[in-house]
DNA sequence: CTCGGAGCTGGAGTCCGCTCCAGGTCAACC
DNA sequence: GGTTGACCTGGAGCGGACTCCAGCTCCGAG
């Protein structure tokens, strides 16, 4: 399994360095291994994991409920059921988000071409 | 040009009144009248601002941005242009930020059809 | 005439998610 | 052997957007 140093994650992940430490110190981020300096070394998962966190963060999720994912996908193979419960309300609150930007989205619009209306 | 009280605004908008207090504070909200007593009173103009305000800031226009976008109102007709300048940059982000989740919540379902095609 | 409820004020506090800092260690290159 | 640069730690600080509080005023109903 190869070993990233934070630098490389950082530049791998689009995650800053405090946030990496950050992360690993709420829980969000573990098994984090040291070499015999002390420094970080992530693996492959590691870097994965990142995605599927800055993913959800991405699409909106609070950190308290990727710590609850997070502790899932520690806990084992036998919480898939609730991974996808998990997923599929946040799934569904993603719809919704989608939903309300288009429709306030065309206000905006509106707002525009009214803007645009009077100027001419 | 009929008169609300600050309980039938929050009814209205959704709003509460600390944020109405404070959306004034800060300059977002202005021309709010009085009575005697010292009481709001906010008219029907109001409430449009305050719904496009909420429409804004649905779609995450942060509050410093609301501001200029007040400012450019209270200036007069003569910033027509900029207020479109300004709502069509907002309106290419809001654009990203529907692309963005589309493209992230892809990710998601994919993570929960893997999910269930291991349970099954 | 009293009481409850809606409002008022200024300022402090909260929550979230980082982000920065001081002071220290270590490895590597010149 | 000295300097640089990546990393370490614990803890403080920040920015955004509210949200709450204490203590007060006023109005209207009973």
């Amino acid at each position: 399994m190869s070993a990233y140093t934070p630098a490389q994650v950082v530049e791998k992940t689009g995650f800053g360095l405090d946030t990496l430490r950050y992360y690993e110190k709420i829980g969000l981020l573990s098994d984090v291994e040291r070499t015999a300096a002390g420094q970080r070394r992530y693996t492959e998962a590691h870097v994965e994991w990142l995605g599927t966190i800055g993913c959800l963060r991405d699409t909106g999720m609070p950190i308290a409920q990727m710590l609850r994912f997070a502790e899932l996908v520690r806990a084992g193979d036998h919480t898939f059921a609730e991974r996808i419960a998990l997923l599929r309300e946040h799934d569904e609150r993603v719809g919704e988000q989608i939903a309300t930007l288009r429709d306030r989205r065309r206000y905006i619009t509106a707002k525009i071409e009214y803007y645009e209306r009077a100027l001419s």
